[in-house]
DNA sequence: TTGAAAGCGCTAACAC
DNA sequence: GTGTTAGCGCTTTCAA
């Protein structure tokens, strides 16, 4: 910059303020500067831009489990989005639901001062997150409440949702109703269990340990569990998806066997809708989630210091997949 | 920091010998430090520090198309795997196929001091990177050639599969064959049509250009395209679909009319195995391809000045899909 | 409207 | 082993 500013035979200062458009800068002096900065190759450092200013890397970060899930790959898309309507670049970074790596993420996104966090929790304990907050670093988390924080946060309706959808089992006549989950520890998969018990224990369906599957971690082991319990005397007459990865397994499994077997799934996504197996799915609006979560954000770096809110979004129940051998008209509309 | 130091009782160096686990210090004082820093809440500025040590932002940059499209999201995934063994953050930005936003957020990565840039190229002409790359910040390019400028470049045998599956057609007696495409402005699509040409002007089959489609930008328009060609006097017996965007369109079409249309299609993913129609896919590995590239940039950043490369990954034909109505048998292991 | 000086938080180079 | 000094590239005073 110091180059720029003697072979312009101007100030530094005044190169600055071009480079910034700052006003007050007579034209001419401007058009020096400009040139010299073209003939030099003067390439601005954000860095030391950032550090003297103080604030506004004009960064933001959004942490989630894993990019090759269309779930989070789609919240990515839409965080994008919101981000380049305030000129802020977002770094996504993967967690794979170790809270150890959460951790480190999130600090290293806080070392390189990022104006403001995202985040899917993987762990459940962010205190070390509060001191921070208290610095000034606004954190929205998403789909799953942080731990031991108080914070802004928006979820879906995971218990209602799964309570419509197992009600819509139990109307069908369903008593027995196999359902496979990640893992107890996610607090999404608690919330949509809960809400299957809220529809199954009024109805008086009895606990039956055998029909729920815990540890379900990814297709193939979902279509085992599928497979065994099948297999069983009195075997499911449908099943209940609590992820997208296992309603994969679930689907392909009954594919296989040319079951007849209900599917209710939680999480929709593009390609729900040309699977080979009729199901209903538990949709919500992941690009709205995130856009909600991102604009939130984006209000806590404007300022806005008010309380944290909780927003829940809503989800509804659509028909999705085809009959294998079935009608045209079995394909849903988009 | 100076408020570290001064509580600790130690000199700045001191702490910053600490903090960055240089050796050489005595353990008595280093616990001193710690416990300053752990009282004062005290936060390293990774900006200042890379600000001045010169170099080793530990960030790398990933341009790609779009988030949301499986592709890129396995291609970001493989990567930031890659950055995490050297302890680097990757950044993913969206171009979303404009030039313009390419330009634009490359040259913001740049005035980033990122360490090094994974770019799969929108634009045509990335000369404007050549400063860039003469003062050091290596660059490598995905999937696509760079234009107006030598880089190293990790590309697909776009033309050798898109040969090898028309071949395929040929042998199996199709002569009207739809081709179906994004943009012939792209390199890849451009590569595979030729590829495809490769393989029909030795067996003798004309050029007709209502067979070919230029233009289709998603799977919406990709439907209405393979509806039109078939409601033509001697429609396709054949449709070769050029990315994954198009073949869920051409799958949704021909599903919905329960047409016998042979499908050919460029890209893989994970549910093709599970959509309703069979076909034959040119699949690659796209971890591979990203992966690649990845380890080819941390090669330059860490020093190595040899001559740019160029490597192409060889394609496979697969058999993805499940015929409706179809025996189990149908499903392809994974 | 422009310029000179100070300093953001940290580390390289040296001296002790 | 540890401390002192200077300065990375920029922006913020404040004076001209």
């Amino acid at each position: 910059m110091a180059d720029v500013a003697a072979r312009a035979g101007v100030s530094l200062k005044t190169v600055s303020r071009v480079v910034n458009n700052a006003p007050h800068v007579q034209p001419e002096l401007a058009e020096r500067v400009l040139a010299a900065v073209a003939e030099l190759g003067f390439r601005r450092n954000l860095l030391a831009s950032s550090l003297r200013s103080g604030q506004a890397t004009a960064t933001i970060g959004l942490l989630i489990e894993e990019i090759a899930n269309p779930f989070y790959a789609t919240m990515a898309e839409a965080a994008a989005e919101i981000a380049g309507q305030h000129d802020t670049m977002l770094v996504i970074a993967s967690s794979e639901e170790d809270p150890a790596r959460e951790r480190q993420l999130l600090r290293d996104m806080c070392a390189r001062r990022f104006d403001g966090l995202l985040v899917v929790p993987a762990g459940d304990d962010h205190s070390f997150l509060r001191a921070e907050v208290e610095l000034g670093t606004p954190v929205v988390f998403l789909d799953r409440p942080p731990g031991g924080l108080l914070a802004d946060t928006v979820l879906l309706d995971n218990r209602g949702g799964a309570r419509a959808g197992v009600g819509r089992l139990i109307e069908a006549g369903h008593r027995r109703i196999g359902i496979l989950l990640d893992s107890i520890g996610v607090y999404t998969m608690r919330e949509r269990l809960d809400g299957a018990q809220d529809a199954l224990a009024p109805a008086g369906v009895p606990y039956d340990s055998r029909l729920i599957r815990d540890g379900v971690g990814d297709p193939a082991s979902a279509a085992r569990a599928v497979a065994e319990m099948l297999e069983r005397p009195d075997p499911p007459t449908a099943f209940f998806s609590l992820n997208n990865r296992i309603t994969l397994g679930v689907i392909e499994e009954l594919y296989r066997r040319g079951s007849d077997a209900t599917v209710l799934a939680f999480d929709d996504f593009d390609l729900a809708r040309l699977l080979p197996y009729p199901m209903t799915v538990i949709a919500y609006d992941t690009r709205e989630l995130a856009r909600t979560a991102a604009e939130l954000l984006f209000l806590r770096i404007g300022g806005d210091r008010s309380w944290p809110r909780t927003v829940v979004l809503p989800t509804e129940l659509v028909s999705r997949g085809v009959t294998p051998g079935a009608a045209p008209a079995a394909l849903e509309p988009t």
